[in-house]
DNA sequence: TAGTGTTATGTAACCCGTTACATAAACGCG
DNA sequence: CGCGTTTATGTAACGGGTTACATAACACTA
């Protein structure tokens, strides 16, 4: 690999000259910068941006943290940040936390250490302390973590709120609730929307609810149970849409149709959710439009420190797929 | 940020002994040792590792090329290597490259002007030429490239040739085949095990064969016109899951029962296939192992280079579940 | 013509670790 | 006691860019 000391030598000119050519900053000759494009192009020199990385304090690299790549909700986040931030000249890394603060802060610290100019978190664990002395900017995405951190994320109460809504105008009498980890804001969120619904309604009771963990596996054991427990529930809202995967499961298993007998209604609109049979009905976040904006949040962030940025909530949208059923106009 | 030379103000030694406490190299006395430490964690040092790896030439990084993270098989792959990896201390960089050689390109470059320490590449479109110049260790993994890259693949030919052998023992009389993209190695192995089974067959003909590029929409499209031209086919070997959901939907929407009048039996065994209707009989590769595996090889290349590897193809299995008919005794 | 501004280029310090090499004290042994 | 070895520590070059500052030629203006 040559340097900018051998294209300089080469061209007979100084490396600061060199550098004036590569970064079109300061004043050139016309002729000297032909001649020193010329050496660049016969030596294939490639400016190294490590070392300028040292100079600078900056590495152009900024890093997304999610749960686990492998649940289905976060490629799409993961796609979103990578293809704006690559447009922008950024570099992508990608770290897989499984929920674990001792990872997160694992992570934070080895990505401090390489300059790292900005991260995106979608984290419970998160507080304020572990933040606050970092100088380089962090958006939290999908979640609010317990921090005054900027967040993108949609809004959570409200589409549940109609998701379950949605349900009783169906005509469904008997609604329970599949609940996320109650570590996460938006499964707190959700669960809020929920008992806004529900919680006046003579026949609610609190053993309607039941807590996965966003888990296909947990959500399959807490919906058989909870249709053993309670055989006359019509509708199920559930938190997101992988544990309604369980659900569909366990509905099945006990031999209980859905949508017929049963009603269920997620939360995201993940494709998964378009290949189960039935097909889910779902509130669909705009997932790459969040995860494209919590990118371009960060990168403003990062190249207008002076900017004042606000945090966003975005809407959700009901898609009606088979999972829930007909409106019935009349009883 | 305090650096190694205020350590060693403070601790009133060199740069190079507080550079021979924090790599345990050389000799130190153990007071002196003691003494930077606490000086260490008085100031909260924290090696800069921008200069780290200038100085080396190396970054501690690796990244992985695979076409779209959204297609569900990639996760769990780039999962894996991020697990390895990390666990020796590398950061993890993905790059989604769309099948696109000029993006890959533009990665590779910009990659390597950030020292990256190796590279795996899941890619159709790399040839020789392109990296034969690079000493930065590469792997190839899913697909064997246009080279001689060390590769980390499964025996798509054999494993294609097992799931149409069974079809045919499930007594399956007209087999075609929803082929991958031509472009991709993986794809044109599956044909051939495909065609080493049917080849010989008095009913095979060519229009059996229908080129899909591993998308849904795609085989949705292409199986529909596929079964309208031959309604006598009973089943079909798909070459991937994602695909086979588009076939599964075609079935659905030409109202063809699968498994009564049409099995159906696909690649891969991502997650997604089970969660279909009816659930996916596929042909699984050991997805998390392969990307574990690549990840070792590739390590193993960067911290001994001078050990010889050699490619490995790791076996399948055949995973039975609902989209194929029931085997009968006799007919 | 002195003074100011613009254009052009070079020198060297700087970013922050790592390590080759130099120096020196202490130790072991014949 | 003298010499080789082990232990201990420091100095300074190095990796490869960037940029503040110095210098100088030249144009233009008062």
């Amino acid at each position: 690999m040559s340097t900018i000391r051998d294209v300089a030598k080469l061209a007979k000119v100084s490396v600061a000259t060199v550098s004036r050519v590569i970064n079109e900053s300061g004043y050139v000759n016309v002729k000297t910068k032909q001649k020193v494009e010329e050496v660049i192009e016969e030596l294939d020199y490639r400016p190294n941006d490590v070392a300028r990385s040292l100079f600078k304090g900056k590495s152009k690299m900024i890093a997304l943290f999610v749960p686990d790549i492998m649940n289905p909700f976060f490629p799409e986040l993961a796609r979103a940040v990578e293809d704006i931030t690559n447009k922008h000249g950024y570099t992508f890394i990608l770290c897989n936390t499984d929920n674990d603060n001792k990872k997160e802060m694992a992570y934070m610290n080895a990505l401090l250490q390489k300059s790292i100019d900005g991260m995106i978190l979608v984290s419970n664990t998160m507080t304020a302390s572990q933040i606050k002395d970092t100088k380089v900017p962090i958006i939290s995405l999908d979640r609010k973590t317990r921090s005054d951190l900027i967040s993108v994320t949609v809004n959570n109460r409200e589409g549940a709120r109609q998701a379950v809504g949605y349900m009783k105008e169906l005509g469904c009498k008997r609604i329970a609730h599949i609940a996320g980890p109650d570590s996460a804001s938006s499964a707190r969120s959700r669960m809020e929307g929920y008992l806004n619904e529900v919680q006046e309604e003579k026949w609610f009771s609190n053993s309607f609810i039941r807590a996965g963990n966003y888990s296909i596996d947990e959500a399959y054991k807490v919906t058989k149970t909870l249709l053993k427990d309670n055989p006359n529930i019509d509708g199920i809202f559930v938190a997101n849409d992988l544990m309604a995967v369980g659900v569909l499961k366990a509905a099945a298993s006990l031999k209980i149709k859905v949508p017929d007998e049963l009603s269920v209604i997620s939360f995201d609109g993940i494709k998964l959710g378009e290949t189960t049979s039935p097909a889910l009905t779902t509130m669909a976040q705009p997932i790459y439009h969040i995860g494209k904006r919590a990118a371009e949040i960060l990168l403003e962030k990062i190249e207008k420190p002076g900017t004042v940025i606000q945090s966003e909530e975005h809407q959700v949208q009901l898609i009606i797929r088979e999972s829930t059923r007909e409106k019935r106009l009349k009883e």
